[in-house]
This record gives C-alpha cells, sequence and structure tokens, in this order.
DNA sequence: GGTTGCTATGCAAATGTTGTCATATATCCA
DNA sequence: TGGATATATGACAACATTTGCATAGCAACC
C-alpha cells in the first residue's frame, strides 16, 4: 500500500479550464465567494435564492463536490484519526479488534470525529516509523493497535511526529509501558488471570492445565504471570506437561486437550488465555466423551459475543475493549486539540472481571 | 455527529506565529522548500545531510507533523474513500457487514487508497443527502451499505454531488437499481434462495417452512421470492402457519422454530433467510429433542465464518460480500478518478452460490 | 434630503505545502 | 583555467476554498 503509485492529478491537463467553484462562477458571472456561500447550509442565506438556485443548478449539472483538500486547509484542522489494525481477513470477527474497533467508532463518533481504518503489515524493509508517518498522513493522529512492535521499532517511535496512542499488547513483554514517549492504554491481563485461577482454586481444583497464547505475545506473558502467581501461591505449580503454548485460535485449545488426553493423568480445570481456545478445548473434549463442566472445568479469555451463546456458556474474563477503545480516543482527541502536552505516561491499566457462567463447576468427588 | 461543533484552530490565536514548516524554515533560516524536501523521504536526498539533520531535530522538538489539508489540496486528490455502516454495536461481528468492511479495505488497499468508516444513524428530521454530503467531505467517495433508504431519500439523491456506490440491500424492495443515478452492486439473491430451496426438494422434502427476515428489507423480499418461485412450481407452496418473519438474528429462528413445533404438524425442512436464524433453529430443535439433520434438514444464507466451525456444519448460501466490496470500490475508485462518467447503470447481482454440508440430508421414511 | 440600516455581492487575503525554475557554489575533465 | 556537469538551496507560483471587509443598491425613517 505504501508504495503504491498515487493517481496524479493535476499533471495531466496542461492549460486550465479552472476547476471547481470559480468554474462555477465564471459560468455564472457572479464570484467564487458567492458560490462558495450559495453551497453550504450555513452560508445558504446571505445568497438571493433566485441566484442560489442558479448556481446549485449548474453545480448539480456538472457534478461538482467541493475539493476536500482546500476545505480542511482553510479550515485548519481536520477530526479524523486514524486506527491501525493487522492485516487479516478476518479482522473484524476477532473479538479483540472487533470490539476495539467498534468502540473507537463509537467514542469517535460521540466527539464529531470520523475514524479512518488502515491495515498495515510489517515488511522487512520498512522503516516503522515512516510507515505510520504515511499512514497518518491525512488524519490528526494514530492509534496503533497492530502487529507487535518490536524492541527497535518501539525505539524508533521516540520522536514520532503526530499524536499517538498505543495499546499495550502491542509492545514487547519486556517494555515498559511508561518508558514510551506516547501514551499506552492496557488492560490488567495479569488481575484477569488470577481471578481466572483463583475461581478454580475455590471450586477445589488442584490439577489445572494451562494453554497459553504465542510465546512472543505481551498478553499471553502476562496472563501467564497471573496464572501461575495464584498457583504458586498455593503451590500447585502444574507439571510441565499441563502447559501448552501457540495461536490464539480453536485449534490450539484442541491440540493442547488432546495432548492432556494422551498424558498419564489429564488435569480436572483448564485456564485457557482467550475464548477461542477454551472453545477447542471444549469441543475437543467432547469429542473424546468429557462432558464440560461435569468432567472437567474451563475458563477462558476475552468475553467475546459467543461466549454468552455457546453451550455450555463459558466462564471467562472480561476485557473491557470498549472502554479501552473510548481511553484511547479519548487521549488522541486531546493530543490533537492541543499539541503541547508533556510527555503523557503510561495511563495505567483497565481492570478485567471475571464473568462466571456454566463451563466451571465445584470439582466431582471422582 | 453532524452538529457536533468542530473545533476551532485559527480563530484563537491573534498575530501570526506562523506555524508548520515555515515556522522551522524561518527559525532555522532556511527557505520552506528546503524544510519541505527534508521532511519527506521521497526528496530528503536534495538536501545536505547536515540539514536534514538540523531540520529534522527541530521538526522533532516541536512536534511537528504536516498540515493533511494542505498536502491534499497541493496533491490535488486524495486516495481517501468512505464507508458508510449502521450504528450498530456489534457491526463488526455481523458476517454481513465485517466480510464487506473487510472486503473494502482489501481492495481499497490494493489501490493505494484509504478507507474511512462512517457510521450513520438516521434521525426523522436529518437530509440524507446532506449527511453524505457531510459524511463524505474529507474523502474522494461514499459507499453507502447502512440503513436502507426510504423511497425519498433514495429521490433525493438523485442530485449528488459526489462519487456515490449504494448497495442493493438499501434499497426498498419496490425500487429498480438501474433507475437510481448512481452505481448500485448487489447479490442474486433470489438465484440463491431458489438453490436452497431446490436442493430441499431435490432431497424429497415436501413439508418446507420458511423463515424469512423482516418485511421492509429488499433482501429478505428477494429471497422469500426465490424460496417461494421453487415451492410453487412443485406446488408445495408452503402453508401459512410455516411462514415466519423476523429481525436477522438466532431469536428470529428460536421463536420460529418453537412455533413450527406447537403446529399441528411441523415441517421436515427449514429455509432460513440467513444463518443466525439457522443457528436459532437448529438450536431450538435441539432443545426438543430433535438433531439436525436426521430429524429436520436446515438451509442458512450467507454462509458466514461459524456456519464451517459449528456442528453440524451449515448447508448455506455463500455471499460473495468480498466480491461486492471489491467491485463497489473499483466503481467509487473510477468514478473518482474520472468524474464524467456517463449516468452509471445497475452493474447487476453477482451470484450467490449453494454450499452444500452437514445440516441437510435426504428426508427420512419417517 | 440626509442619515441609517439592511441585503446581496465582490475583492482580496489567507490557509500550509510542494513542484518548477532559477541561482549560486562545488567538482571535474580537458 | 575555462567550460561543463552536479549539488544544494531559494524564490515563487500554484492548489480551491472561505471569510472579513468594503461597497453598491435600495428602502425606510425622521
Amino acid at each position: 500500500m505504501l508504495e503504491h503509485p498515487r493517481p496524479m492529478a493535476f499533471h495531466s491537463r496542461s492549460k486550465k479550464p479552472k476547476d471547481g467553484i470559480v468554474q462555477i462562477a465564471t459560468r455564472l458571472g457572479v464570484s467564487p465567494s458567492t458560490v462558495s456561500r450559495a453551497l453550504r447550509q450555513e452560508t445558504a442565506h446571505l445568497v438571493s435564492p433566485h441566484r442560489r438556485k442558479e448556481i446549485l443548478d449548474l453545480a448539480d449539472h456538472l457534478r461538482f463536490s467541493p475539493n476536500p483538500g482546500a476545505r480542511i486547509l482553510r479550515r485548519g484542522l481536520n477530526t479524523t484519526l486514524t486506527v491501525v489494525v493487522p492485516l487479516d481477513e478476518n479482522i473484524f470477527f476477532s473479538e479483540f479488534y472487533g470490539r476495539f474497533l467498534a468502540g473507537s467508532l463509537h467514542a469517535a463518533a460521540t466527539r464529531g470525529w470520523d475514524v479512518h481504518i488502515c491495515t498495515l503489515r510489517k515488511t522487512a524493509r520498512s522503516d516503522f516509523r515512516e510507515a505510520l508517518q504515511h499512514l497518518g498522513m491525512d488524519s490528526s493522529g494514530i492509534i496503533y493497535f497492530a502487529e507487535p512492535l518490536s524492541e527497535a521499532d518501539v525505539h524508533k517511535l521516540q520522536g514520532y511526529r503526530r499524536p499517538l496512542v498505543l495499546t499495550k499488547s502491542v509492545l514487547p513483554p519486556d517494555v515498559e509501558p511508561a518508558s514510551i514517549g506516547a501514551p499506552v492504554v492496557g488492560i490488567d491481563n495479569r488481575g484477569g488471570a488470577r481471578s481466572a485461577a483463583g475461581l478454580l482454586m475455590q471450586l477445589g481444583h488442584r490439577k489445572i492445565g494451562l494453554i497459553l497464547g504465542p510465546s512472543g505475545s505481551r498478553d499471553a506473558r502476562e496472563r501467564k504471570e497471573g496464572y501461575l502467581e495464584v498457583l504458586r501461591r498455593d503451590g500447585v505449580g502444574p507439571r510441565p506437561e499441563w502447559i501448552f503454548e501457540g495461536p490464539f485460535n480453536a485449534q490450539t485449545g484442541r491440540a493442547a486437550m488432546e495432548a492432556f488426553l494422551r498424558a498419564p493423568e489429564r488435569p480436572t480445570a483448564i485456564c485457557c488465555s482467550n475464548d477461542e481456545i477454551a472453545f477447542g478445548v471444549i469441543d475437543a473434549a467432547r469429542s473424546a466423551g468429557l462432558h464440560c463442566p461435569n468432567d472437567i472445568s474451563v475458563v477462558g479469555f476475552d468475553d467475546g459475543m459467543w461466549a454468552t451463546a455457546c453451550r455450555p456458556g463459558l466462564t471467562t474474563v472480561r476485557q473491557p475493549l470498549a472502554d479501552l477503545a473510548e481511553r484511547a480516543v479519548s487521549l488522541l482527541v486531546e493530543a490533537a486539540t492541543r499539541p503541547p502536552l508533556p510527555h503523557a505516561p503510561f495511563a495505567g491499566d483497565m481492570p478485567a472481571a471475571l464473568v462466571i457462567r456454566d463451563s466451571t463447576r465445584v470439582i466431582t468427588s471422582a
């Protein structure tokens, strides 16, 4: 997308048929001012009805529409923000991105702002900062929620010349959110994971399996830490064969469950790093003749749409993605409207709450 | 959103600290041209490394970012298009809108264009044309895929002054797509519905229920016509108590199935106007102790993501929404790049293909 | 009849950036 | 050393629209 040649507009024609408002003006023998006034609702009353009709008619006939650039320029600021998400055909169906996007849309709309959605695939050669610079060209700022950043990328961001808000998820696991020159919004993964594992403990489970996300993901890492914190505190640190890592999808859940079933002993409960993994687990368990929650308890993470819809209803951790988006938009709009903001610090995590449904129950005497 | 006051930008300060590139130039005692060149990758080689660094440093320090309006204006055309979708929190999870949006994003990206996503809630008082005019302000054109238009809305569109592409779904059931002054893209609902009903007939079903979408929806109407066409041709026009109407969601399917079960005799197969309805049906059937497909066959419409994922895999009609989006974007970009297009006619329906999975089977002897 | 006020319009400036053309210095080859 | 080629920079003119100010016409009012 970046390297695509932009269509030329004004190189083509040689002389000058004087485009736009001016053309209408000269054709009608009036001044451009009058045409401009006639064309917009707010100023229409300044023009005599007769003139106005004449102008509108010609405009219709010429299929005229005002040049966006000139308008924005004249008005001084455009109220558009860009949200960058990964390039993925199913992006909108992912609970994670979809809910964030919907939230951004909503938050922007209530402020009278428009949202520009861009996808960004990181290629090896691309300079990340410049890619962003390019993406944000036509808007007042960027919310970055796409592929995870490398340490080098983060470093390059220091001098980024446009309002920018990051989500904590895109940072490498080891980077401090506060150390970046831009505001970072994030969710309390660790706390959410703690309450998930805590519930299982409370229900009497001691043989607990963990299915973690991909090892490079900051979210996966933080959730893992949350799970382990609880398990270790109570001295039931899980056996290595009950820990599984993989992408955030149902296939990972199935593969993990099958692996657990092949082990000498299987866990009685499982923490899954997101809902899709949990669905995979429940599905694989069912295929193996196990019933959830009677035979095995499962906890997810996300509280996506299907957590309620599927059977059994999934006990999971609710990520306040809409709120997250709201905060991101708010920070961005603020930064864009009054630029000389002191280096905005990390705004702090937003709480993730456990939602108890039907996929967990007290451990059976068996 | 429309009535929201836009933040003022240049009314506030009285004199003139000369914003932007010029400020950097004067501060450094160089000309604006040099700064401009230094700031962009493409022209950076024209500036001596020493100067360039100086300029970049100051720009960083001032947190400068180029004015989008001026850029667009200077370049003559901005490569941004607006997609208008309904205001709905779950918009991204709807197969219908989500897949279309993803397709638009993709189609735009391959052309080097950006996508602007707007939501539009139609209020009673709002003039539809002006709302669009406003929405499309900063972009080169609009793809409208939001709430259905009234006859009056369509009429108002005649003189719309900006490239515009509509989806057939938003037109009232009685309006001819070709009669509108704008290109319309659409899917062959009728054909898709015919093949769905046709399959059930072939499998030996004669007691066929229909669950249609909301009566105001053009899609629902067209699908209904397709179903009925087949059924009537073969003389099995369905009993009135086997026809159900409601919103395009699972709840409608559940309600319909429950109604069917209360009837003296129940259908052996059901055509659902979309996938979600079908899921509702299957769910309600299961709750009633019926097995799909053994006891009842179900056909959906959409071929969304969950049609493959759920059990049983759903036999359904695949809507080529990504292709539809591709065509819409293509038409729009074309219209935007060379404006004096003759009134673009209806481009014709795109075919919807039946996808046979596990929710349908030959009627049992019972 | 002069002052006042209102309406419809024109003039011209301003918005910030970029590409073209021109100019001034530096580098090179004969 | 003279001419030619490169390199770095500046001056300036667009780009299309909006808006403050000015003005011209006209009516009304004492």
